[in-house]
Parts: structure tokens; C-alpha cells; sequence
DNA sequence: CACCTCACACCTCTATCGCG
DNA sequence: CGCGATAGAGGTGTGAGGTG
């Protein structure tokens, strides 16, 4: 077991690359966010901004930070989107895209629903439209990060109710009356202007049911974004059920309710909010967290002690992403197979790509410029400096040479054949290859392979699983048994064959 | 850029426990 | 006793940080 080292303790030490969350906490840049958020143990997850800004981007330290939170994305499933994706699309966008300063995000919030406030005459009914065009010109500036999807919404909404607006809003000053009824969202305020007007709030409760579908997925969509929980809750208890009528709820809705439903630890909503339906990739980077966090959190309260990495990551193979949050591209070691693929290919014309060619890789994988350049450097560096060869490392079950598996008589010569016409033609990828691993996915593995490498075995021995049985027409399998001694079986309920252990 | 290093991801094997 | 779930141990692979 390798020993711990002397690292910054979180992702908090990078402070001059942490970005600001709502609550004020440091928060660094959005993946380290993102990675973070899944791995908070019981204990550190006291609050759920750690989702809440995911703004910027500081490639250098994010992978280092993630390895203090212990989280990549699931081996075999993915985070549906590359780390560059995800950083743009974890969670709701920032209202404003100016630099934030600590205190900047609540304040960012508040001020746009001030803005549409000021801009436009007070009309809780949703249907004044005589200030949109001026709304619309003064809020385009403060709501470019809105997704299209719901900037509109913003943009063209009738004017919020100022209570909205106070409800967003994060001053401690403000705190306990935004929070002393559960109907807070609807109580009038007495000490606000405009008491003349007829629709007011302040003479007459708002009730949520004034307000119109796009309203609702606005106001939902801040209160998101200010991660408050307890006034989002509020509000969709406010909302009339005709709202949550089956597929024409919106999924900004849906969001909103599972954010709630993970707040209130009721996990089993959470899991069946995400499988209703599928949602926007934009967020599923978010969702995915949720996900996780709530299987995590649900072992956690179980086990009555907090989950270590190799716990969360059988948890995440146990509960494997639902596809409604996930693209169903796999991810291994944080990079899709497709990007290293690409990686490769490069790296076999060229092992010294130009920065333009970088450039372009960079874009054609959705890695960064810095994640390209180290991804090269460390092929470089493993090339001049290969690990320890398998033959000499594991003996018989890699290297068919070496091992004497093209000299056992026991061994199938089609088997040797192939084990050799596979390693020539794919690589002959030693590391995967010692390390023994598999891909759950593939219908059959090998032991001491796993993707390309069985895939390329299965595409040279197309008809094992028709061989009949086992041991092969006597010739014995166990000849390219696995690293830790596991042999190839069959697995009688597939009829394919497997490696000892694979399910 | 090379080199060294870290800290985790990922995997297999094995042991233990509870249940039917 | 078999089976499934869980967990520990121990191994390699990988992306990234630090240094010169």
C-alpha cells in the first residue's frame, strides 16, 4: 500500500484558485467543485453549496484536488460529458459573468431579480407585457449565462414579485424573516412601496399559482442557484399541482424537486425523480452528483460510519448512473475511451504534437490544452521508461512467450494464435494487461485484459463461445488464466466465455 | 520538456457474515 | 451448505503537480 503524502489537505489550500461559493465558503474551480461535492463524507457535507459555483477554470489543480476528494468518474459509466463539458454545464450558470468576489454570487442573484423588478411595473398575474422590450434590454446583460432554455423565461418574464426577490436574498440581516413562516414566499411585505397597487403582494398574498409556467422555472432556477433549499421548498409546495401533471412538467421542475428531495435526505424521490424522465445534458454532470451523493449518503447512514473511496466506488458500480443522466459514453480514469483513442492515434505519427495540433486535439477530445500537453508527457515518459515487462512481473497468464503458452501443449494453438495476433495488432497494452482488470461491459473478457484488448481477442476468435466447452476440445483454457489464476469459464446463463470472477 | 512523484482509480482474490 | 453482500488486501494504471 502506498503511503499518504504531503499534499494539501483539500482543495481549499489552492486559495488563490478557489472561486467563491454562495454561503462564502471557498470553492474552487468548478470541476474541483463538482469532484468534491461527490466525495464529501457524512460530516464535511454540511452544506450542499459546495454545488453551487461552478465557475472558471483552473485545469492545473483540478485533478489534483479531485484525488484529495477521491472521485473520478464510474469506470464504466462515465460522467456523460468530458471535463471540459462539464465544467460549462454542472450546474445552473451563473447569473452574472463578472469576477465574483465572495459574496458576489447571492448578491448577483439578487440583483437580477431587483433588476427585473425595477425594470418593469408590478404585475403579479403574468400579464403586463408593456416593460418587457425594457426588461429585456436591462437584463440581457446580467442574464447572458441563463441557458437559452430558460433565458428566455427570465428575460421575457413579467415582472417577479419582490418577494421573490427578498426571498433570494442572502443578507444575515434579512435571514429570519425570509425564513420565520413557511409562506414566506407569499407574505406580504409591509415595508416595501407601491402598497397603492391593487395586485400588489403587499395588500394581497401572492400565491404561486399567479405565476406563469416560465415564471415558475425562473424563480425555481434562482432559487437553485442560491442553494436555498428551505425557500425552494416552500415554494414548490406553493405551486398548484396542475404543474406537476405528468411529461409537461418541466424539467426545471424536476430539478427543483430533486434538489429539494436530496435536501430533505429522501433519497428514494431523488432516485425516482431521475429515472422519470430523461434531462437536458446540461445537467446531467449535476444530476449524476445527486445520484451518487444520495447512494453514498444512504451506505453512509447504513454503515454508520463515512464511506471511504473503494467504498464509493463500489457504491457508484452498484448503482450505475440511470441513462436518463447520462449519455452512456464510457468513462475510464476521467478520460473517455473515444478521446484516448484519439490520443493515441495521434501519438502514433506523432509524438511531439505542435501546439496547433494540441489545439486541435484538444477540441476533438473536449480535454484542455493542459490535459492534452500532460497526457503526451506522461505517454512519453511511460514509453522511455517502461514498467517492469509482464512476463517478468506475472509470469504465465500475460505474455504467451514467456509463459510458455505457445510451448504448453495444453493450450489451443487457435488460442495461441491468438493471444499473439492480438497483442501484435492491438499494442499489446501491458499495463492493462498486468493489471488483470476487465470491463464489466464487455460480454467477455479475459483475464489480464479488458476493452480493446478482449474486444480484439474476441474479434480473432469470433466463435469462442462456440467452442463447445470446457476445456476446449481437450485443449486446456486454463492455459491464459488471469493474472491472480483465474481461468476462463463459461458462463452457461450467456454462453460466452469469461474470466474467473467476471459476473 | 524530462524526470520524479503523488494519490487516487480500478481491478482481482479472498475472507467473513447473514440468510434461506 | 450454497449464495449474495460486504469488506480488506494488494496489485497496476493514470492524470497531474513539482522541479530543474
Amino acid at each position: 500500500m502506498k503511503t499518504e503524502t504531503q499534499r494539501p489537505a483539500s482543495a481549499e489550500s489552492y486559495g488563490s484558485f478557489s472561486m467563491p461559493s454562495p454561503d462564502g465558503l471557498s470553492t474552487p474551480n468548478p470541476r474541483v467543485a463538482y469532484y468534491t461535492s461527490m466525495n464529501c463524507s457524512a460530516s464535511s457535507m454540511t452544506s450542499l453549496s459546495n454545488l453551487a459555483t461552478f465557475q472558471g477554470s483552473i485545469p492545473k489543480i483540478y485533478n489534483r484536488s479531485f484525488k484529495h476528494d477521491t472521485f473520478t468518474p464510474p469506470p464504466h459509466i462515465g460522467m456523460g460529458m468530458s471535463p471540459m463539458s462539464s465544467q460549462s454545464s454542472v450546474t445552473t450558470p451563473p447569473l452574472s459573468s463578472s469576477p465574483l468576489s465572495p459574496s458576489e454570487p447571492l448578491r448577483n442573484i439578487t440583483n437580477n431579480l431587483q433588476l427585473i423588478h425595477m425594470n418593469s411595473p408590478l404585475n403579479f398575474t403574468g400579464n403586463n407585457s408593456s416593460n418587457a422590450s425594457s426588461s429585456s434590454a436591462n437584463l440581457s446583460h446580467s442574464s447572458n449565462h441563463i441557458p437559452t432554455s430558460h433565458k428566455s423565461p427570465c428575460v421575457k418574464a413579467q415582472p417577479l414579485s419582490p418577494q421573490i426577490s427578498n426571498a433570494t436574498h442572502e443578507d444575515p440581516k434579512d435571514e429570519p424573516k425570509s425564513s420565520e413562516s413557511p409562506s414566506s414566499l407569499s407574505t406580504p411585505n409591509k415595508d416595501s412601496p407601491n402598497l397603492s397597487s391593487p395586485t400588489s403582494p403587499r395588500t394581497s398574498p401572492i400565491k404561486n399559482s399567479q405565476f406563469n409556467h416560465e415564471q415558475i422555472d425562473c424563480i425555481c432556477e434562482v432559487l437553485m442557484q442560491a442553494r436555498d433549499m428551505e425557500k425552494l421548498s416552500k415554494f414548490l409546495n406553493g405551486i398548484p399541482a396542475s404543474h406537476f401533471t405528468s411529461e409537461s412538467t418541466s424539467e426545471v421542475l424536476l430539478r427543483a424537486k430533486v434538489e429539494v428531495a436530496f435536501a430533505k435526505a429522501n433519497y428514494k424521490e431523488v432516485y425516482n425523480i431521475l429515472e422519470s424522465r430523461a434531462f437536458h445534458s446540461n445537467h446531467h454532470a449535476h444530476l449524476q452528483v445527486l445520484w451518487y451523493r444520495a447512494h453514498y449518503k444512504e451506505a453512509e447512514r447504513v454503515r454508520q460510519r463515512p464511506l471511504g473511496a473503494v467504498d464509493k466506488y463500489r457504491i457508484r458500480k452498484k448503482y450505475p448512473l440511470p441513462r436518463t443522466i447520462w449519455d452512456g459514453e464510457e468513462t475510464i480514469y476521467c478520460f473517455k475511451e473515444k478521446s484516448r483513442l484519439a490520443l493515441k492515434e495521434c501519438y502514433r505519427q506523432n509524438r511531439y504534437p505542435t501546439p496547433d495540433e494540441k489545439k486541435t486535439l484538444s477540441h476533438q477530445t473536449g480535454l484542455t490544452l493542459t490535459q492534452v500537453s500532460n497526457w503526451f508527457k506522461n505517454r512519453r515518459q511511460r514509453d522511455r521508461n517502461p514498467a517492469p515487462r509482464p512476463e517478468h512481473l506475472l509470469g504465465a497468464h500475460m505474455d504467451p512467450h514467456a509463459a510458455g503458452l505457445s510451448m504448453d501443449p495444453h493450450v489451443h494453438p487457435d488460442m495461441r494464435a491468438m493471444y499473439l495476433r492480438a497483442s501484435v495488432a492491438h499494442g499489446y497494452d501491458h499495463g492493462k494487461m498486468a493489471a488483470g482488470s476487465y470491463d464489466p461491459n464487455n460480454v467477455m473478457c479475459m483475464g489480464g485484459m479488458r476493452g480493446a484488448r478482449a474486444d480484439a481477442i474476441l474479434h480473432h476468435l469470433p466463435n469462442m463461445a462456440a467452442m463447445g466447452g470446457y476445456p476446449y476440445n481437450g485443449y486446456d483454457l486454463q492455459g491464459v488464466a488471469g493474472p491472480h489464476g483465474g481461468a476462463l469459464h463459461q458462463d452457461l446463463r450467456e454462453d460466452k466465455w469469461v474470466a474467473a470472477g467476471v459476473q
